[in-house]
DNA sequence: AGAATTTACTGAACCGGGTAAGTTGTGGTG
DNA sequence: CACCACAACTTACCCGGTTCAGTAAATTCT
């Protein structure tokens, strides 16, 4: 089956393709009658302009990239970044946007995929993700002069716009909520240390923690459940185990939480835990998690305003967007 | 920063745009010295063809299509779509196929973006998930002859390819193990029945029910923690409740066996839980749940191929592929 | 050696929209 | 009535690849 051009709407129409283009994109140049008969033609034989031949003239494809860099394995159940695609896609669709994903293994594979994508013109820009200390992406990302949002700093991405939350607030603000149960022995379990906004969590939770006289025991992991519940039996073995744990990302908490009650120990008799990003898993498992919460898929709707305003030429400047707070529940009480 | 194009090589080498063409596609028509240098300055001045002049002229875009039609609030921790997303790009991405995706909230509206892109030649074909009776997507790939491939059936699709797996072996294998394991009242809180491979599974399971002499207890549900949880708590405060529940899916189970938890019932002791859909999630949670375990990744990647194989042109039969297994852990045992 | 075929190209049309420049026709103005 | 301004179009070319018809030179065949 032929799909209809504004040729063939034009042949109908009794006018010239011209006219129909200036009709269809409300541009001057034709009677409002003639508008009228134009669209009512394209309405009924269910016109579509090919994106091809519209990104061809006009440079604009109509389409934002993503990879997505961490192993398969983990993407399954992070629910962070399915929370991120659908904050983008509420605003993405709004504009008619699509949204192109591509799943890579290392930051060099994320690399070649941009410059593909770009050099294709498949993609109007960019949005990335997980930025880390002199990430090799950024001078690539303004070399080719792509249009794009990181979300995970702040870091250093000179002209690039940057979306980032108050992650240095809401872990002195958990902290502080632990010290105030009466927990005195606080560790933390981390995520992937290489990453800009563990490394900003990691230095307020020194800060927190130096400024209330306590040791601050940071384990790095991976947010994979099973590093996870290998970092929490390391710290549970210790003689002088803490009385709370920190995690970095629901993955983590949660396993941690099953490595507690394998090992006997009451949550949160024995043991507080508080999750960063809450999600569902938090309120599923039992008792259910002490939260870090913010809204990701708001979060993401915000990256990709930005994202869009940085296409239309606009200077777009970094913010700070969903600050996480605590949602306290049932694996948070005062230490036995 | 201008981008290079293919009439930029032919300057630089001396030759036609035509010649460009024929030396970078690997066509005859080119001598194979020119052919190298070709190939050489493209790669020197990192030249990417234009993907909407190459699918101006070409029809195909070199794209496929995939829509999630479920409330964002659940997609965010279901494995199973990140696990087929992977699988998917695993196929394209070594195909150098782009992945589109489209969040949507009814049939309706994925009728729409459907139309959308096939009109706009932004996709070349879609994946269609969680087939229904009577699908109205069914009609409409049809009519606008969309290639496309389906997963969830079987189910009457016409002459339109479908991916399945053979739900009705695993679950009677798990009510077999169960019932070897001693149990008599088993029930199971199921996924959303409009959904033809629930149909499928609920057939089946009754069908092996009745034949061992049991009652076949099937509690609908929506394949969210809450309805999880509620589904759970209607079938435990029963007088003689099950001694054993299979979910539909892992985030289910996981709610279930926090219900069992929250009711001081102990698990496997009181209460054994299978899940479909073997997850990280399965192994982090304390005990571990007995799942049963398909390669999700895998099933994606063999639905990719199914659906590149029809763009093709090709032929494409229905396949059944990734039968699930019951992968026993420490979520069952004989009842008390 | 001359004809027939093959090789290695060139030139131009084409895909389907966008848009600048040119062409009507209408009405107003001095 | 001639002149100008403006709306309402049409014409023609552009974007960047693909592809087909044509052509000249090199090679093969008889």
């Amino acid at each position: 089956m032929k799909r209809p051009t504004i040729a063939d709407i034009a042949r109908r129409a009794g006018v010239s393709k011209g006219a129909v283009s200036y009709a269809l994109n409300g541009q001057p140049g034709v009677s409002e009658a003639t508008r009228q008969r134009i669209v009512a033609i394209a309405q009924e034989i269910g016109f579509n302009p090919n994106s091809a031949a519209r990104a061809l003239s006009g440079a604009s494809a109509r389409a934002v990239g993503l990879t997505l860099c961490r192993p398969a394995r983990i993407l399954g159940i992070e629910p962070w970044f399915m929370g991120l695609i659908s904050g983008f896609e509420a605003e993405l669709s709004a504009r008619s946007y699509a949204l192109t994903l591509q799943v890579v293994a290392t930051p060099e594979l994320e690399v070649e995929v941009y410059r593909r994508w770009w050099g294709e013109r498949r993609i109007d820009g960019v949005i990335v993700t997980d930025l880390r200390e002199n990430d090799i992406r950024i001078p690539v990302l303004q070399q080719l002069q792509l249009p794009a949002v990181v979300i995970g700093g702040p870091g250093e991405t000179g002209t690039i716009a940057q979306i980032w939350s108050d992650d240095a607030g809401a872990i002195t603000e958990a902290v502080r909520y632990l010290v105030a149960l009466g927990h005195r022995r606080i560790a933390r379990v981390s995520g992937l240390p290489g990453l800009l906004h563990t490394q900003t969590r990691t230095r307020a939770f020194n800060d927190i923690c130096s400024s209330l006289g306590l040791e601050a025991n940071t384990v790095p992991s991976d947010y994979t459940g099973e590093e996870g519940s290998r970092a929490t039996r390391r710290l549970l073995i210790d003689s002088d185990r803490p009385t709370a744990i920190i995690y970095d990302n629901d993955v983590m908490a949660v396993a941690g939480l099953a490595v507690a009650q394998e090992m006997g120990l009451a949550v949160p008799g024995d043991l507080s835990i508080v999750a960063w990003d809450d999600s569902p898993l938090c309120s599923l498992v039992h008792p259910p998690l002490t939260a870090l919460t913010r809204d990701i898929a708001e979060y993401g709707a915000h990256a990709a305003r930005e994202l869009l305003a940085s296409i239309d030429g606009k200077q777009v400047s970094n913010v700070e967007a969903g600050t996480a707070h605590l949602t306290p529940r049932g694996s948070t009480a005062p230490p036995r």
